[in-house]
DNA sequence: GTGCATGGTGAAAACATTATCACCAGCCCG
DNA sequence: CGGGCTGGTGATAATGTTTTCACCATGCAC
């Protein structure tokens, strides 16, 4: 998908917006005067290239016919690869039907936990942690840090230039970082967790085609 | 909400799934296609029910301005007052916007979790415990069961005529039942977990209408 | 059996909406 | 400096859609 001018990506929200908010798509006539325009042709033409950007899709003769087709849900992240960013695609196993207002802040992604580091706070092997995708990170938050090609969920603590990445199970180790000589690279703070206890059948992935929420 | 004929139940169920699917609701006339009508009148005076039963909200004027008037999202159920059923309106604390068909089987409601007795599961105090709205349960399943006047989350063993609920923590006893005496009357079984690791500021519980899925 | 809610047909007027015409201006790129 | 993309105005034809006529049949409660 091309990059969007700021004159479409407004337009493209405001339809995001109608649609959460009424629950249909508006017409050209409501978008022109949502943008103050004095015709409903220079909405057209906002349309018709967000459908040439592949941002919506427009049904012919159909009123009210204009389909988002942006992903639903939250990509969920399986084993990193080395070097990798977390979010790459080769990293992604689905998309997943998740409110991101649900937390707070807001989620951006799923992880899936592998290991049993995190134990005693109740993560186990096979979670899915959800994260909210920031660089910054609070002593005490749980965090996603990347350590060198390695993707680490744990516990942080800041000490002045000392950081510790804790985990929260004894027969794991904490980490000792110097911040002014380690770089600790935080991916996101964890925000929720979300545990299939009947995962033998994990639910499809799905690949749906948004309006709303 | 008065209760809603078969034909009108099949027409909002209709409705339902065209604005899953196409991201819009349906016109008068693509309803009447639907069900073999020849005149979008009889769509109309259905339209019309439901709406007076509180179902839909008829927008004047607007092409596609049918809006579902179902309240989004599941039910979290806190403590359970004695002797009244989980889903009773003095139970619930609010609606999340929780996606049901990410749990399998579906989620219908999900249950505030109190105490620890489910500790070594990674099911912790105040976990949002997600629950399948069901009377029967199999031996190995979690369970949400009714105890006289209370409500408890444990797995269940069933032996021959004798059934055990079994905490995932040594600090509780496993409770013994003999089904020839004892009834135990299952509320749902648990399909999964999720976990506000910001619980500080509870998300609020979205009144949102839906128009989506 | 009379009244009322449900579930229809058929038609038509009024209005909402899409789609396309011609035309204009600014901007950036080669 | 010419051509293409963006972002507009203004108008109109064709179509989609809502709304309301009048009329009919069935089942059910009083």
């Amino acid at each position: 998908m091309h990059e969007l001018t700021a004159r479409q990506a407004e337009i493209l929200a405001f339809i995001r917006r109608h649609l959460a908010e009424e629950g249909r798509p508006p017409t050209r006539p409501e978008l022109a005067r949502a943008f103050d325009l004095g015709s409903t042709n220079g909405v057209q033409k906002h349309l018709l290239a967000l459908a040439a950007k592949g941002a919506i899709e427009l049904v012919p003769n159909a009123a009210r016919g204009i389909r988002l087709l942006e992903e639903a849900g939250l990509p969920l992240v399986g084993r990193v690869a080395a070097g990798s960013p977390v979010l790459a695609i080769e990293n992604v196993l689905g998309r997943y039907p998740v409110d991101p207002s649900l937390f707070n802040p807001r989620a951006d992604y799923l992880l899936q936990v592998r290991g049993l580091s995190m134990r005693d706070e109740g993560i186990l092997d096979g979670d899915w942690l959800v994260v909210h995708r920031t660089s910054e990170a609070r002593s005490g938050q749980l965090v996603v840090a990347r350590l060198g090609n390695d993707v680490t969920v744990k516990r942080l603590k800041l000490r002045g230039t000392r950081a510790e990445l804790i985990p929260a199970n004894p027969d794991f180790q904490t980490l000792h970082l110097d911040l002014t000589r380690d770089t600790l690279e935080i991916e996101g703070i964890g925000v929720g967790v979300i545990r299939n206890l009947t995962a033998a059948a994990p639910p499809a992935a799905h690949a749906r085609r948004v309006h709303r929420l």
